[in-house]
DNA sequence: GATCTCATGTAATCAGTTACATGATTTC
DNA sequence: GAAATCATGTAACTGATTACATGAGATC
């Protein structure tokens, strides 16, 4: 895919405009995918322009117009067709994993100064998702159908975090012990 | 950074050619920076313009010449300056999850199809640093300064395969549970 | 008066992928 | 005879980032 799907899925979701979607594209959605203002409105030209979705001005008092995008129904089948195609394996890319692995010819300090600003970003965005479950989905084991993929999501986020700070537990235990017997 | 720094950790763990990082770029290393042999020989080429790298032709008979690079003074140099610079921020870019909020508006049967294909890569994968970790790292609880890190990274990969595998199994839970309600 | 939010874009650049290209040797 | 391995690249294209650009109203 790209960014369009992640787009259609939001739309689907709510009709918006290219400033909501930035907007949410910082935070819910765009906790596992990134994107920019200028990418996203560059793209909904040209999702326009295949049909998938469909714009409508809307004048405001006391604010610039927007232009509100929806999804359209030729929208909604290639999304429905994209969930029926097999996603391709992705490999993470983590510039810190390289980090870890340059231990050995870096500057141990600075790498744990690293290493507790990764783990405190893995804090506060578990206490997002936290926060998050607790305010979109009082009752877990009561869900809806519209509700599943939202809640499935925010937990993957969770696990992901946890299993990031255990990950940085373990490094500093590592290396702030091998510190300790150096002296 | 981009790839050039996994590829000065590379080098500086040992030398290699092209065609040598593009395989490592296939396996050990690869399994969190991934980087195709066109991609590799055209920032070598640049790293060798920056003094970074030195390469030197080595005839081989019955096989063509290769180009080996090692790294220089200067690249490891540059490498410890770059371990001393703060990470900055990685986000996660994950089709797949959006793929799981687009549940409401696409075809369950082929998500849950997809789920388990990413389940059982992530089981490939957990059995893949499992038997790394046992062949190269047989004791670590005593590891030297120069395995410390591809020990740590083995662990995060295997950390992260296990949080993967927990949410797969929470996804299934959930929607193969619903699949009983409904008839 | 300065900064923040709302709102939408263009242009230039960079990183990464896909397609194309070649050629010898070894294995099935 | 076909396919895989070893070995190195160029060219075209796509996706994404960074820089630049504008302007009104609201808040401090």
């Amino acid at each position: 895919m790209a960014i369009e799907h992640a787009i259609l899925v939001s739309l689907a979701e709510r009709s918006a405009s290219g400033y909501d979607l930035a907007r949410r594209f910082d935070a819910s959605i765009g906790h596992f995918w990134k994107a920019s203002h200028q990418q996203i409105y560059k793209v909904l030209g040209r999702m326009e322009g295949d049909g998938w979705v469909a714009s409508e001005v809307v004048a405001q008092d006391g604010r610039p117009d927007k232009k509100v995008y929806a999804i359209t129904l030729a929208g909604r089948e290639e999304l429905a067709l994209w969930t029926s195609r097999p996603t391709p394996a992705e490999h993470l890319r983590s510039e810190f994993a390289v980090k870890i692995r340059a231990l050995p010819f870096g500057d141990p300090a600075a790498i744990v100064q690293d290493v507790h600003a990764r783990r405190s970003a893995h804090l506060d965005r578990l206490a997002y998702y936290e926060q998050s479950a607790a305010k979109h989905y009082p009752r877990p084991d009561q869900l809806d159908d519209a509700e599943i993929g939202g809640w499935l999501v925010l937990r993957g986020g969770l696990l992901a975090e946890q299993a990031g700070i255990a990950w940085c537990d373990e490094i500093l235990q590592r290396l702030t012990a091998s510190e300790a017997t150096e002296r």
